[in-house]
Formats: structure tokens, C-alpha cells, sequence
DNA sequence: GCGGACTCTCTTTTT
DNA sequence: GAGAGTCCGC
């Protein structure tokens, strides 16, 4: 079952383990035995062990596996994102940090909205201190573990800094709120400031394992030292060749430096590939090792040589989409199954013209990320009004809902609720109880109905019992108030994806409702899962889709074929790294690392020549990481042969969409060709200096 | 207060 | 180029 190496780590002894696993070497395999290990031949309690992971997918891949290894739901082992299992700790501790423990989640869009009215009270203007570059900052200081009191003084174009981060910190506890990283900051304010609460947290576990360790940032390190510091028995995996989280915080540092970290670390090593063909593996070798400061080993491959890995260049993005889709019917051909192949970009926003042609052709495809299910506006109008309508609902939540549908609130009309609600010092829902007796001033008035519909609803539900609608009053709040209607009178196709996303919401709420979930836990698990992936997968019958995700989500993924689009200078590596220096470029090399090291069989990697962003045309060239591989690792398909070619090509081997240079132009891509001989005319987009049509004769091209 | 026209800004990646 | 945010006339 186990290779010697895997058994090794996974039946290692007590005390600190460093278990170094390169892609696709059975890392996930080795924590699950660990685990099963520890419970069977050492007899630990198995709601004694806490296994740590990062996304909510490898979390539930490792529920799944526990359980398919020591069944009834992994036996009680703990196990979770650093988020979930710090929100757990928080429902239980928070009080001692004066929040309530029912305070809530807020998610990006809430948070980025709160910045921003946070600013605009203060008059600053977004060229000053743009919003996200605050937001950034603050959390960069809760990476780093630093509350607003212990920050050091950071002005910005004369601003304080630290005084808008303590600003934002209040109007979060006011609001009742905590932002992500709060989850994992107070859980470590809490064991650093409150040591009764740290002994607890410290004696809760006898075993702690993380998964993906490349990516702890240093709050999540401060916050393994307090929960392991008695029993020192932390397995942590990783690979720091994946680390791709950097502008998260993560430190690779942690997963290098462990063994001077702690003490008396054993460090094993799994090598050996049990994924990818070793054509691939070649290719992902030679990708990384032009990373320096790195653990130097090699991945060696179990597995024949199988196909060479494909680079395709391509005219412009939809050019790309649709060799891509060639390629995947080639592969159905072949008899490989849609959920088997997968396209993994760079950026979300890459997914468009890609989903396009996969409709045009019929190609089934999911999204996966993007914008999440939870972050939708109906979305969080129906959570709005279902948490208002089972007393859990905030400020923030009325505020949101007070005018959908109109109710003749406008924007004066919203200050005067917010102000009047704060005055009488009461939680939204018991000031909406207020209302409901008919107790209302001005705007107030508007939100009567509301009110008592509210009030109405509550008891119905109270008198049907366990007749009681299953979403527990979803579906009539949101008909008794028009909210649905509302949606309706949106036009056809909106409205229909909307109401659609609704209804999936309804049938979530059910399912979670008879798993015995309240209405606190059931906001929480959308709080923290963002997309409906747990959801879909409870949907009926699931249609066999190709999969399309940005590379940070396929990590710890695989599939049978990947296609990597958009290997391009300014993508991959991206424009915003390239700023960074040298580690962002590192970091940006890991990723497509992670990205090839996906695939088992088949790996293809396209560039577009032309690419369109913002409505703007850019001009890239291949990038950096593939551009200088010999063809025995990388094969390059012919360009030319896909271009739909007007003209024969010249004898220097200049075309449409060869990328040239031009002594004092610069860098450019050609559009068109005309003529014949010593006549022939070429248009050519240059980079910097626009287009230009020139005298292929006397222009100087060079094929770059 | 509302709706339409206009301007402006983006998302690189996730919990 | 789309979606959000702002301004203005009704």
C-alpha cells in the first residue's frame, strides 16, 4: 500500500515531523495512514487528532479519505481549513474578546464597501490611498500577527495608517463582524492574552497535522506554536516548490527552516512520482529548477514516458479557445471522459472566451471559483432576509435588503434608518420588533410591513412545527415581501439564472437543515465555502464537464489532461509580479509548476500573440519560463499551419502573427502581408509605437 | 426617490 | 468592455 519512504513518515513516533513530499508523491495517501496509524497502533483518540488543510476541497478530500480508511465519518477526527477550525474555537471563546458569540462573517465585497465608506467619511480620495491597497495593507499586518496597538507607525501619502486599520477594527466589532484573517488573529489574541483559554485550546489535542505547509503565514505558525507547544507532536507536508501563496503571506521559510523551528524535527522525503508520464515530469523539472533558494531534489518518475507535452501558439484568445477545444475532442476521441480534463489559467478572467467556444461547440464545463455562488447579489439578498427572518440577521443585513424590493428608501432615507437604529442601541432584529408594533418615525414607517411580516412568518412557522417548511421560511419571505417578483422583472435571461440560484440556495438550506444544522452553523458554511461546490455536488445527476479553474485552485487536484492557456509574459508570469522582482517571478514559476505537475497523461500549453484586456490590445511574447526549452521537452506545433493564411509567407519566414522586431519600433506582431517580392507591404501592430504599414523591403524585420 | 445617461475603474491568485 | 458609482432631470 505504502511505498518504504511513505511508511516511514507514516509511522513515525511522537514529536515533530517534517514530511517533504514533491508532487503527485502520495502526500495525502501518507497523512491519511499517519492518522490511521496514530488511532490503530497508538491507540490516540481519533476526536483527539486535528488535521489542518488549506482550501475546503483538500478539507473534504481528507474527510472522504479517513472515512473511506477508518469509517463513520473519519471516527471523529477533527479536521478542517485553519479558517473553519479558528471559527469553531472563536463560537466558543469570543465573548472574550468582546464580540458576541453569534457575531458574523463578512465577506470581500462587505468588507471592501466598509473600507470604502470608512474613507469617504475621512475624505480621502481613492488617488490618495486606494481602497484595496488598505485593505492589502490591513491584512498584510494580520498575516504578520499585528493588531492595530502593536503596528508600527506607516504613513502614506500622509495618512495614518494604523489609525484607519484601529478605525475599520472598531467598525467591524460594532458591526458585529470579523473578516477572514480575523478568524486566525483572534484565535492566536485569544491564546496569547487570555491563558486560561490557551491551556484549553493546548490540551484540546495530543496530535496536530497540516497539510500544505509551504503556504502557513506567520500567524498561522504563531498559531500551530500555541496549540502544539505542550505536546510538540505537529506532522506538518509540503512541497516548497507549490508554494504559491506568498501574497497571501505565506512564508516558505517555515517549511525550509523547519527543523531549526522545532527541535529535534525528522524529516522524510517522498520522491517518488506516482502521477504524471515522465515526459511531464521532465517538462515540470526543467520549468523549476530555474528557481533558486529551493530544497534541491528530483522528482523521480514511476510511470512510462507517454506523450510529449504540446505548446501551441495561438492568434488571439478565441484563436485559442477553439484549439483548445480541438484538442479536447481530440482527447474525448481517444476516450478520455470530460471530468478528466481540465483548463487552468492564470486569471479568472481568462475563463470567458474559453466558456464561449465551450458553448458554441457543446462542450459541458464547470467553473469552478470565479465569482462564488455565496458572493452573488441574490444570493445575499436571500441569506439577508432568511437571517433577519430567524433573528440572526445584522445591521448589515437589513441595510442591505431595507430597499429590494423598492420601498420608497432612498439614500437619505438609509442614513436615517442606520442613525435611528444605532440611537435606540438595539440589534437590528430587536429594533425590527420595535417597528413591527407600529412604533416607527419617518423612514423608519417604510420598513413596517417588513416588520410584521417578519413577526407574521416567525409564528407561522412556530404554530406548523414539525410541518414547518424545510428552508425554515426561505421561499415565503422572499414571495410575501416581492422579493422574487422583483427578480422576475429583471428580464428574461437574468432573471431566470437568478431565480435559478435561489432555488439552489432553498434546496441547500434544506439539506443542511436536515443534517440538524442551525441557522448560525448554516451561515457560517457559507460564509467560509464562497462557491457552491458542496453544493453542486449534491445537485441530481452531474453531467461529465470539463473542469476550468485558476491554477491556485487545481492545486492538490489532478486530472488525466490539462490544458494551460495563456503561457504568456504579462500572465504567466503576470504583469503585477513582475513588478515584485525575483520572487514574484519564482513564485509565478512555481505556479505553472503546479499546473503541469496536474496532469497524468497529456499536458498542453497555449499562447495567444494577440490578447485582449479591459478592452485594450496587448501584444504578448511567450513567456520566459518555456521559451528557452528544447523541443525534446516541449513540443512546439506548427504556428503557421493554423493560421487562416491570406499570403504565402516570405522567404525570411515572416507571417501573419509572427512576432518581429524592428530597429527602432521595437517589438511588434504582424497583421497583414501584401504583395509579392520587393512590392510586399506588411501591417504590423507595434508594442509601444502603434501600428504602422511598411515596406517589407527596406523595414529591417527580424523574427523574434 | 427613481431611472437613465454618463463616467470610471478594474481582479492575480483564496479563506 | 462590463459593471459599479455618480449626476441630473423628473
Amino acid at each position: 500500500m505504502l511505498n518504504p519512504a511513505q511508511r516511514q513518515a507514516a509511522e513515525a513516533g511522537d514529536g515533530p515531523q517534517l514530511i517533504l513530499a514533491g508532487a503527485g508523491s502520495g502526500k495525502t495517501r501518507t497523512i491519511v495512514y499517519r492518522i490511521g496509524h496514530l488511532i490503530a497502533a497508538t491507540g490516540a483518540a481519533p476526536h483527539r487528532i486535528l488535521a489542518v488543510s488549506f482550501t475546503n476541497k483538500s478539507a473534504a478530500e481528507l474527510k472522504e479519505r479517513l472515512s473511506l480508511l477508518i469509517g463513520d465519518n473519519g471516527g471523529g477526527v477533527v479536521s478542517g481549513t485553519f479558517h473553519a477550525i479558528s471559527l469553531r474555537f472563536l463560537r466558543r471563546y469570543a465573548d472574550a474578546l468582546g464580540y458576541p458569540l453569534a457575531f458574523q462573517i463578512i465577506d470581500s465585497d462587505d468588507q471592501k464597501a466598509l473600507i470604502k465608506r470608512i474613507l469617504k467619511a475621512r475624505n480621502i480620495a481613492s488617488d490618495r490611498l486606494h481602497p484595496s491597497y488598505l485593505i492589502n495593507w490591513i491584512e498584510h499586518c494580520k498575516h504578520a500577527g499585528l493588531t492595530p496597538e502593536n503596528t508600527p507607525e506607516h504613513g502614506w501619502n500622509g495618512i495614518n495608517m494604523v489609525e484607519l486599520y484601529a478605525i475599520y477594527q472598531n467598525e467591524l466589532k460594532r458591526h458585529e463582524r470579523m473578516d477572514f484573517s480575523d478568524l486566525i488573529l483572534n484565535v492566536v489574541l485569544l491564546m496569547r492574552h487570555h491563558p486560561d483559554i490557551a491551556t484549553a485550546l493546548r490540551v484540546r489535542f495530543d496530535h496536530v497535522l497540516v497539510d500544505e505547509y509551504q503556504d502557513t503565514n506567520p500567524i498561522q505558525h504563531e498559531w500551530l506554536i500555541h496549540l502544539c507547544s505542550e505536546h510538540k507532536n505537529l506532522t506538518v507536508v509540503g512541497d516548497d516548490d507549490q508554494s504559491i501563496y506568498g501574497w497571501r503571506g505565506a512564508d516558505v521559510r517555515h517549511i525550509l527552516e523547519f527543523e531549526q523551528l522545532w527541535s529535534g524535527a525528522t524529516l522524510h522525503r517522498l520522491q517518488e512520482n506516482y502521477r504524471s508520464s515522465a515526459n511531464i515530469l521532465t517538462l515540470a523539472n526543467a520549468v523549476i529548477r530555474e528557481n533558486s533558494d529551493r530544497h534541491e531534489k528530483t522528482l523521480k518518475a514511476t510511470k512510462g514516458a507517454g506523450e510529449k507535452p504540446d505548446w501551441k501558439v495561438c492568434n488571439d484568445e478565441y484563436d485559442e479557445a477553439r484549439k483548445i477545444v480541438q484538442q479536447i475532442e481530440e482527447w474525448q476521441r481517444i476516450g478520455y471522459k470530460n471530468s478528466e480534463i481540465a483548463i487552468l489559467y492564470r486569471s479568472n478572467r481568462q475563463s470567458l472566451p474559453l466558456e464561449q467556444v465551450c458553448r458554441e461547440t457543446n462542450i459541458p464545463y464547470r467553473i469552478i471559483g470565479g465569482v462564488g455562488f455565496f458572493e452573488r447579489m441574490e444570493i445575499k439578498d436571500a441569506l439577508a432576509y432568511w437571517a433577519l427572518l430567524n433573528r440572526s440577521g445584522d445591521t448589515l443585513q437589513l441595510m442591505r435588503i431595507c430597499n429590494k424590493p423598492k420601498r420608497g428608501i432612498g439614500n437619505i432615507g438609509q442614513q436615517q434608518l442606520l442613525a435611528q437604529l444605532s440611537a435606540s442601541g438595539m440589534q437590528a432584529c430587536e429594533w425590527l420588533d420595535l417597528l413591527a408594533s407600529g412604533q416607527a418615525e419617518g423612514a423608519a414607517k417604510k420598513l413596517v410591513p417588513l416588520a410584521q411580516l417578519l413577526v407574521e412568518i416567525r409564528s407561522e412557522l412556530e404554530t406548523l412545527g414539525d410541518h414547518s417548511p424545510v428552508d425554515r421560511g426561505l421561499n415565503r419571505i422572499l414571495e410575501a415581501t416581492g422579493y422574487l417578483d422583483s427578480l422576475n422583472a429583471m428580464g428574461e435571461i437574468e432573471s431566470a439564472a437568478r431565480i435559478d440560484n435561489v432555488r439552489t440556495l432553498q434546496d441547500y438550506i434544506e439539506i443542511s437543515m436536515l443534517q440538524d444544522l442551525t441557522p448560525i452553523e448554516f451561515m457560517d458554511r457559507a460564509a467560509l465555502l464562497q462557491s457552491s461546490e458542496a453544493i453542486s455536488d449534491s445537485e441530481e445527476e452531474e453531467v461529465d464537464s470539463v473542469c476550468m479553474m485558476s491554477l491556485h485552485r487545481a492545486k492538490g487536484l489532478e486530472f488525466d489532461c490539462v490544458v494551460l492557456p495563456g503561457v504568456e509574459e504579462g500572465l504567466l508570469p503576470h504583469q503585477r509580479s513582475l513588478d515584485e522582482g525575483e520572487s514574484g517571478i519564482a513564485e509565478e514559476r512555481r505556479l505553472l509548476y503546479v499546473g503541469i505537475t496536474r496532469a497524468r497523461d497529456h499536458v498542453l500549453l497555449t499562447s495567444a500573440r494577440l490578447r485582449r484586456f479591459y478592452g485594450e490590445t496587448h501584444y504578448p511574447l511567450p513567456s520566459r519560463f518555456i521559451k528557452k526549452l528544447s523541443l525534446d521537452i516541449l513540443h512546439q506545433q506548427d504556428a503557421a499551419t493554423s493560421v487562416p493564411v491570406q499570403s504565402t509567407p516570405t522567404e525570411g519566414g515572416i507571417n501573419i502573427g509572427s512576432n518581429i522586431a524592428h530597429p527602432s519600433f521595437g517589438e511588434g506582431v504582424i497583421l497583414s502581408l501584401e504583395g509579392a517580392g520587393d512590392a510586399a507591404r506588411v501591417t504590423v501592430q507595434f508594442r509601444r509605437s502603434g501600428t504602422k504599414r511598411l515596406m517589407l523591403k527596406y523595414a529591417a524585420l527580424q523574427l523574434v
